[in-house]
DNA sequence: ACTACGCTAATTGTCGACAATGTTGTTGTT
DNA sequence: AACAACAACATTGTCGACAATTAGCGTAGT
């Protein structure tokens, strides 16, 4: 059982390419949410045969960013209301676990590195105020990171693989910037602290609230763009 | 976002029927854990073309059942203490949540059925006492419908396609029979009544006891048999 | 006017062959 | 004898074409 998982690996093939830049374009919402995908109109834009198309597109189904239905096709998924607080209720529970697992298996030069992460990114935000590209790929680093340490092969494999570009979606979809972004980084470093004290249960209660107010977040953003 | 999840739906193309009939293979082990699998040999003894194949390895791989290697193969998951912990760390985590979702949107009739279920594998137990294949089937049945009663897509979806061939395949290749059978109903039957009285957080509990209670039974009779 | 049926067209599933990559056995050198 | 480079082989990745199934649409019937 590896635990370096399918996304590090660079891509090689070139149904691995393909996969990255439909990825890419539904999390965009390039190709809009809901719409229909025509695997020969798929091949012929990315000049490639259907072949590798299929395998992407079966590891699109994968980390839930399109569903299939045998002989009708492929469609890229709808955002809901409803789905994503079924998505947040589960990543709680899940990197709540992270890090409760990162609290007892992170090596000490991990847990350096992560210290220093965040001191980057504190410099960072303060040059970059309100720039919220640097915000979010910092804080789905910082969650990474964790849960990397956490060291569990499948509970790396669903975070890091499967819902990963899900997130991602709603978060850039629904235009993800707001307030939070200071809030956030002083979450991390408590977080961060209560792992280097070793304080399993500590840093997973962090996480999970942390993960809430998130998701409370993106609530309310959605009701103001109207349901 | 469908509810209804591909296990669910009947085979209908030739690649459903290969991965059915390789799943149960591995799980069985039919195919050894840890063997190589050769796409041309499975293509011929399963009379059918690699594309299908290729589709139903990469669902198996979905599950957990097999690892890839782009250029270089697949092979089938070697099972392994460590591997065994972590998925019931995971198992654990997340079917208490699906019993705390359980309590929380289970419709009075599922509630019922399953009451009906467990009963009837309480008379099924009194006659064929210490026919472990009784017993799992129940369990997993008991388990399955709790996890559907959560309504949460994405965790039915990680527990019942992704992880639960897993979870039989080490119960089947441990041979997990064990007198922890009556035990097992009396604590389903705590968790349905903690259900049933919505009280989510207790079933919650309930059920992450019953799980790492489960998980070392398999532990014992798994240094019994020798590391 | 609306529904039911059948047909056409497009899409998905499957196949066999070719190209590219890994693996293995051999050979030559140090 | 051990190691390295090479070559032959096997396996995986990709391609284009065919078969099977479904969706859309037009027509006929009530």
């Amino acid at each position: 059982m590896s635990v370096q998982h399918p996304s590090l690996r660079s891509p090689i093939t070139a149904a691995d390419r393909v996969l990255l830049e439909i990825q890419r374009a539904i999390v965009q919402g390039d190709i809009a949410a809901g719409s229909k995908i025509s695997e020969p109109e798929l091949a012929k834009r990315f000049d490639l045969s259907r072949a590798p198309l299929r395998e992407a597109l079966a590891r699109l189904e994968r980390c839930h960013l399109i569903e299939r239905i045998p002989n009708a096709g492929a469609r890229v998924v709808k955002l809901s209301t409803q789905g994503l607080l079924s998505l947040y209720q589960l990543r709680e529970t899940l990197e709540g676990l992270a890090c409760r697992l990162a609290a007892e298996h992170m090596a000490d030069s991990e847990i350096t590195e992560l210290r220093g992460l965040l001191d980057q990114h504190l410099s960072t935000q303060r040059v970059r105020e309100g720039e919220s590209y640097y915000q979010e790929a910092g804080d789905l680093d910082f969650h990474y990171r964790v849960i990397l340490g956490s060291k569990n092969a499948y509970l790396i494999n669903i975070l890091c693989d499967e819902l990963y570009y899900l997130v991602r979606m709603y978060r850039v979809q629904l235009g993800m910037n707001g307030p939070r972004v200071s809030r956030a980084f002083d979450e991390h470093k408590a977080i961060l602290n209560a792992i280097a004290n070793r304080d399993g249960e500590l840093a997973d209660l962090l996480m999970r609230r942390h993960i809430a107010a998130s998701r409370r977040n993106i609530e309310k953003q959605l009701e103001q763009t109207g349901t």
